[in-house]
DNA sequence: ATCGTCATATGAA
DNA sequence: TTCATATGACGAT
């Protein structure tokens, strides 16, 4: 795991790295986990550092970003997976509701695993985990606190409860 | 309006 | 195997 710093005007995030592309990225404030699961990345010589500062800037602005660098999720499971795929296509915005993720990945009635799938998403912000709101409207959670769900999700011009 | 229950995927104890 | 999650639909108080 290679690790950067991603300064923005929303403070300093941090991007983490495999030999396969971005695997994490951390809010302002968070610690690197210790139990990084992606394997080491030695060199990051490739443009992705810029790729995930210009994609970071315009999800913070509530813009979608032009390109994505490369992303590894490898460590997710196969269920992971899909939802994370299902996030990144739910246009800025716009969003769904856990319930209607499930429903999508032909899983009826789990919404509540999709909740836990969106926790474990690895890459907030890039993969849009806060378009996701509960049936009501509701923010559900959000792993960097939900200060930060409201604040993109008002910058994308999103009425939520 | 609130409460219990069931269904789903996953990891921790 | 039981429990808790970033849920939700349904039926009973």
């Amino acid at each position: 795991m290679h690790w950067t710093l991603l300064p923005t005007s929303d403070g300093l995030f941090r991007a983490g790295y495999s030999s396969n592309g971005l695997c994490r990225l951390l809010f302002p404030g968070q610690d690197v986990p210790e139990n990084l699961s992606c394997n080491e990345a030695d060199e990051v010589d490739l443009d992705w550092e810029a790729l995930t500062a210009d994609a970071l800037r315009a999800q913070l602005a509530g813009r979608t970003p032009e390109e994505m660098p490369p992303l590894d999720w490898s460590s997710g499971t196969d269920f992971q997976k899909r939802v994370w795929q299902a996030l990144l296509e739910i246009p800025t915005g716009e969003t769904r509701s856990y319930g209607d993720l499930a429903l999508k990945l032909g899983v009826e009635g789990g919404a509540r695993a999709v909740g836990t799938a969106c926790g474990a998403n690895p890459i907030p912000v890039l993969v849009p985990c806060h378009r996701v709101l509960a049936a009501d409207q509701g923010l559900g959670g959000f792993s960097g606190g939900l200060d930060w769900k409201r604040r993109l999700l008002e910058r994308e011009g999103t009425l939520f409860k």
